[in-house]
DNA sequence: CCTCGCTGCCAAATCGTTTTGCCGCGGGGT
DNA sequence: ACCCCGCGGCAAAACGATTTGGCAGCGAGG
């Protein structure tokens, strides 16, 4: 029943005739043991630095690579971590749509852990325990975790190593998270505001769960109350987007401010086109910005001044936050990502 | 040294406190051997009836999941497909920009996999064959093949199944790939421009060696030798998007067409704004189509009428070409997925 | 009565690697 | 002389599943 082994073909270097190289082979052409090739390559048992170097060019001239099942049967590990986009990250059906900064993510964090020597795999949306009882990995990232889905719980329940990517705001003493600074980027973005000149700087948010959004509201609050302002806050529904965004934006719009701050990137797109409706301009009568940028903040018109949550530095992080945790590591801080904020059309007055 | 042997007996389906249930508890639970066990979950072997049902029953008691370790060092199979996302696709880094259909491609992938259950590993940009030969796969899904990239080869010279999303135009023998049907999809908007009133069509594309652009443009200059036009067609350099792009679309606005089929999306923004700076209407003076569908599009003003790839579809039909590869299936023929047009405002006239 | 074939089940080999335990060999200390 | 220890290395036991090659028991056919 040896059908599929799809015959390797023309082989490697030189004469590789027929299988992969195993352990075997490599111990074979150096003249040694297989316990000695495994001590060389994992620097692990003492060996003579002669034998050490001829069992390393064996290994290379003849390819070797071992075998990743092997391996993780004997260590219990797997050397591979999981991901998990946030339910409905999926632009063609739902309305979660920070897509640049998921896919760029995802890319990050696929370069993080192979640099980590791991392979990453990407989970689909879990419905039960089964799901992700089925796949061989040594831990995940859950990307912005939220009350309701019980992905980090079903981590826990099979004592797998996680780590989030976002705070799971039910989980105040977890301290297993990696997430850009929301509060700095909040304050910068509305001093930058009080630096163009504005007087009544609002906010246009999502009532969302998500670590992100609930911090930027909350230091909002803290920034007006401390210039003695009332908050102009509004927050959309998160279910339909097209009623629910066109809805808050109006009621937005209707409490005149001259500056807004939208951490929904989405959001803006509606507030845009209902301003110039009312003859609001941007940014003459009204300055905007929002918290995640995207080609969509490039290219809008005007464009978008946008927070840079700089995804290729939270991948980098929660991977090796993730790898500590699998390696056994103590807790230690979360990480707060720095954020920078790109100035654009949307918020500078022309002089 | 506790040799582990869990007690099979009390094997809890709630408590999992102690380690994962493996076949033998399964075994010892059941009161067989673990050859019946293994011969019941993979319903290979000779068991009485109720023998399976019992073996089942306590599988299922027991929450027992395979190691996928152990079972891969086995049959040399591990049940999982890698996806490599084109070089570039990270908009914040380079110019590659269907991002939403990047993102939900790979969405739809990773649930086409669990379905056909298999893992999904997402790989990294590949330098070296051993970049490759490190992970532990059993086929893979290249996206956008391009003739310079080693990617599909690097599977071939490992003997490992690969497909492509995306016909790779460097191997016009090759049958495994699926696409979107670029042809039909450039005529559906083609005609959608003439029974719009258009006279003279024009053709914004870009200068890539990607099936879904390389087709695109032979079936418009095929279309206008129909109708015994002069081709408008105009390929901006793949580089560096803003210079080139502008250039372009200036170019392309030159010389006066009424509608304008624009394959890669990411030129149409660029486009537009040059159409109004110029005081040229879209879509009372222009018509505008785009060729692959995304928020950008839905929320552009006036919104844009784009080609629906249907990654969903395309997603299913890849994996299902890839396992039947695997298996050691016949070639067969290549995929075409059938697309959608969604006419929005940048190609419908006001009446 | 012997043989044959079939059913239902099991013991053991196997996959490729890591890890444990041990062994032979010098050399230095007593 | 003897003991002990560190070095360099190897054989063999895991790891958890699948697959092979049986082995009883039983009924039917010669």
């Amino acid at each position: 029943m040896t059908t599929s082994q799809a015959r390797a073909g023309s082989g490697e270097a030189t004469g590789t005739r027929g299988r992969r190289p195993g352990i075997k082979d490599v111990a074979g052409a150096a003249g040694v043991s297989v316990t000695t090739v495994s001590h060389v390559l994992n620097g692990k048992g003492r060996v003579d630095a002669a034998t050490r170097a001829r069992v390393a060019e064996a290994a290379e001239r003849l390819g070797y690579r071992p075998n990743s099942n092997a391996r993780g049967l004997r260590s219990g590990r797997t050397d591979t971590i999981a991901m998990l986009l946030p339910a409905g990250a999926d632009a063609h059906d739902h309305h979660v749509l920070a897509v640049d900064y998921y896919l760029s993510l995802t890319m990050k964090t696929v370069e993080a852990a192979f640099e980590r020597d791991q392979a990453l795999l990407q989970l689909p949306p879990l419905r039960r325990l089964d799901d992700l009882r089925r796949f061989g990995i040594d831990g995940g990232i859950v990307l912005d975790p939220v009350p309701g889905d019980g992905r980090v719980a079903m981590f826990h329940r099979l004592g797998l190593p996680v780590v989030t990517v976002g705070r799971d705001i039910t989980r105040p003493d977890d301290p297993w998270w990696v997430a850009a600074d929301s509060a700095a980027s909040t304050r910068t973005v509305l001093e930058h505001f009080a630096a163009g000149g504005a007087r009544r700087v609002a906010m246009l948010s999502v009532d969302i769960e998500w670590s992100w959004f609930a911090d930027a509201e909350r230091t909002y609050v803290e920034w007006a109350a401390e210039r003695g302002c009332e908050p102009i806050l509004v927050l959309a529904r998160p279910d339909r987007r097209d009623s629910s965004a066109a809805s808050a934006a109006a009621a937005l719009l209707d409490l005149r401010p001259d500056a807004v701050y939208v951490p929904p990137q989405w959001l803006a797109t509606g507030l845009l086109r209902l301003a110039r409706d009312r003859g609001v301009r941007v940014p003459d009568d009204l300055l905007v910005a929002v918290g995640v940028d995207s080609h969509l903040a490039r290219t809008s018109e005007p464009a978008l001044t946008a927070v840079d949550l700089d995804p290729a530095r939270t991948a980098r992080e929660a991977v090796d936050l993730l790898m500590h945790r699998i390696e056994g590591g103590p807790p230690g801080d979360p990480r707060v990502i720095p954020v920078t904020l790109h100035p654009r059309g949307s918020s500078l007055r022309p002089k």
